[in-house]
DNA sequence: AAATAATCCTGCGGGC
DNA sequence: TGCCCGCAGGATTATT
């Protein structure tokens, strides 16, 4: 299942090979994903070029222009250098994609196209600077999503109310502690709460208290701004050091490529309900929050 | 406002 | 061998 690791690098993965592609056609097989791809999504897309992608929490978003605007510099790049952030020009847009919890992208040259396979959804041919390639989606549980837009990030409803990005500067102790003052719910769960920071999914919710010491059920209120300070240190190392894993592997992940994850980064907790804890060797014990398995060292976490 | 539950979906592994 | 069941899980939506 893509976390914010692996859908990092799979942005790094189609940025390096896609940039610049201009999108021909579209075939759609199944349109019924998370929500419903709409009927006008293929005209929207033919004939846009890739200028960008970015990632936001664990959507991906493809910025597209329209072939007379394609000399523009993108805004991203034009923020880093300095230079005054000027809106998409006319005729552009976004491709939102999030890959819910099995969807991936394999690109593959087009003159080497397999048939499509089960849960092969959608086709994007593209003309690139290495020749015509074939960027195919498959999902086989459908929780991915995608949607074309104009305009602002902000005005779409799946983007306005995400919490800050959990490895810049947005992410602080401050931001938690004040954030958390009214919940008396546990702090896995609001770890997990993408109005209060996003890209912590299961994985790195349990693994991140482990590191900070925390226990999973700790009411969110009932922890200092020193410990918050600890939880977040560890929410950043941890992704981190996944990113740099080249995001790890699970189950039926695979990267733009088509290669399984590089490897699995080394769990403390993770999968290892009644294993020894890797710092003190008491058992690992197993419960659960809203339905999710939670993973803990009873002795290293209070 | 916050907490909880239900929902979407398919593949897989365990039990019988 | 095959069938049923539980589980995996993000994020939205509905409900309390």
């Amino acid at each position: 299942m893509p976390e914010l690791p692996e859908v990092e690098t799979v942005r790094r993965g189609l940025e390096s090979i896609l940039l610049g592609a201009k999108i021909g056609g579209v075939v759609v097989r199944n349109r019924r994903l998370r929500w419903p791809i709409p009927p006008e999504f293929e005209a929207q897309l033919a004939g846009l070029t890739l200028v960008q992608v970015e990632r936001r929490s664990k959507y991906l978003l493809f910025r597209l222009a329209a072939p007379e605007s394609v000399g523009a510099v993108p805004p991203r790049l034009a923020s880093q250098r300095g230079i005054a952030v000027e809106p998409l020009p006319q005729g552009s847009g976004t491709l939102l994609v999030h890959l819910g919890m099995t969807g991936s992208f394999v690109a593959h040259q087009a003159n080497v196209l397999p048939t499509p396979r089960t849960h092969d959804h959608v086709d994007m041919h593209l003309s690139t600077r290495d020749g015509p390639y074939v960027l195919r989606y498959n999902d086989p549980r459908r929780f991915g999503s995608m949607h074309f837009f104009d305009g602002e990030d902000a005005a779409q409803p799946l983007l306005a109310h995400l919490g800050p990005e959990p490895l810049t500067d947005a992410l602080d102790a401050a931001h938690l502690y004040r954030e958390t003052r009214r919940r008396t719910g546990p702090i896995k769960q609001a770890l997990m709460d993408n109005t209060l920071v996003v890209g912590v999914g299961n994985i790195y919710a349990n693994e991140s208290l482990f590191r900070a010491g925390i226990h999973p059920s700790r009411a969110a209120n009932r922890i200092s701004l020193a410990r918050y300070a600890k939880l977040v240190h560890e929410v950043k190392t941890v992704l981190t050091e996944a990113i740099n894993a080249g995001g790890s592997t699970l189950r039926d992940f695979v990267n733009t490529s088509g290669e399984p994850g590089y490897f699995q980064l080394d769990y403390f907790v993770y999968g290892r309900d009644e294993k020894p804890c890797k710092v003190c060797a008491t058992p690992l014990k197993l419960m659960r929050h809203g339905g999710r398995a939670t993973v803990f060292c009873p002795v290293c976490q209070r």
